[in-house]
DNA sequence: TCCCCGATGCGCT
DNA sequence: GCGCATCGGGGAG
């Protein structure tokens, strides 16, 4: 059933029934995101391949990533470095995705948080804390940390040097492949009437960058270095420090002094950034 | 544009 | 049994 039909069934029902379907719509989006990765997406419009869809005048002046270099991919090395470090080092660099059916999706990281390990309050391994959930926090620094949150959605962490360290990816700037990332969040999203999505609501947000880029719990404890669905390739031009403002990390309340720590790193004046916080940019003078 | 609030079910204590 | 590294719709300004 396509994507429309769909909805419009949904319409139709009274609200119990919407609900049922709700629930039913949920859990065939998440097959079909976990098919992605595997075989076929045909409910998916090919890719666009020509120069990468941004917005124009809002797009970022502090970089242009280029699509000329595919063989750029960042090696183990790179993840070797402390959280802070890799969260900073991370702001430029493009993530990719290969889907089953060999479409690439591209998008520059623009925002991530450091969670420094056991001594930070905020960290899923505060205190040592080491669960099955959790344990690629520990392992070797590149290793994906995919985990649920709200019982509904995915966030895509990357260990870092440090035992439980790592790095959340908040928001990218989509490069390539938009239509497809539009298609994958549309079928993702809660709810029954699909309006069109903007390209800015594409990727800025945790969770909505794992629907864009169908990341789903099967890519947890995967090496980003070595995987062949996803990895990391060198941006072709990194934010100077000065456009790289440090603010507080987002809905961690509860964390204490930890939850003021200015551990979210973003580029400034980046229209793909999902939450900006003014005080901290007059604070982290340009 | 900002704020409020409900949805949702897994993981941890 | 409770909390949660979120999201999106609706209403106010």
């Amino acid at each position: 059933m396509s994507a429309v039909a769909f909805c419009l069934c949904l319409i139709t029902t009274h609200e119990l029934s919407q609900r049922m379907r709700q629930k039913k719509k949920l859990a065939k989006a998440e097959e079909q995101q976990s098919q992605a990765d595997t075989a076929q997406m045909p409910s998916l419009k090919k890719p666009y391949l020509g120069p990468p869809l941004t917005m124009g005048s809002q797009h970022s002046i502090y970089f242009c990533q280029s699509l000329k270099d595919h063989s750029a991919r960042l090696g183990s090395e790179f993840f070797d470095q402390p959280a802070i470090s890799l969260a900073r080092a991370f702001l430029g660099q493009v993530l990719v995705r290969r889907l089953g059916d060999g479409t690439q999706l591209r998008g520059c990281i623009v925002e991530t948080e450091a969670y420094l390990g056991p001594e930070d309050e905020a960290a899923h391994s505060r205190g040592g804390r080491q669960t099955p959930r959790n344990r690629s926090m520990f392992m070797k620094p590149g290793t994906l940390y995919v985990y649920i949150i709200y019982g509904m959605y995915f966030c895509m962490n990357v260990s870092s040097q440090g035992d439980g360290a790592c790095v959340l990816l908040r928001a990218l700037e989509p490069l390539q492949g938009l239509e497809t990332m539009r298609q994958l969040r549309s079928t993702l999203r809660k709810g029954t009437i699909s309006r069109a999505l903007k390209d800015r609501e594409l990727c800025s947000g945790p969770s909505k960058l794992c629907q864009a880029f169908a990341i789903d719990k099967s890519f947890d404890q995967r090496d980003l270095a070595e995987d062949e669905a996803v990895w990391l390739e060198r941006g072709s031009q990194e934010p100077s420090a000065s456009a790289v403002v440090a603010a507080a990390r987002i809905g961690i309340g509860h964390a204490g002094e930890w939850a003021q720590k200015p551990l979210r790193f973003y580029i400034r004046g980046n229209p793909w950034v999902s939450v900006v916080d003014k005080v901290a940019e007059q604070d982290t003078q340009a």
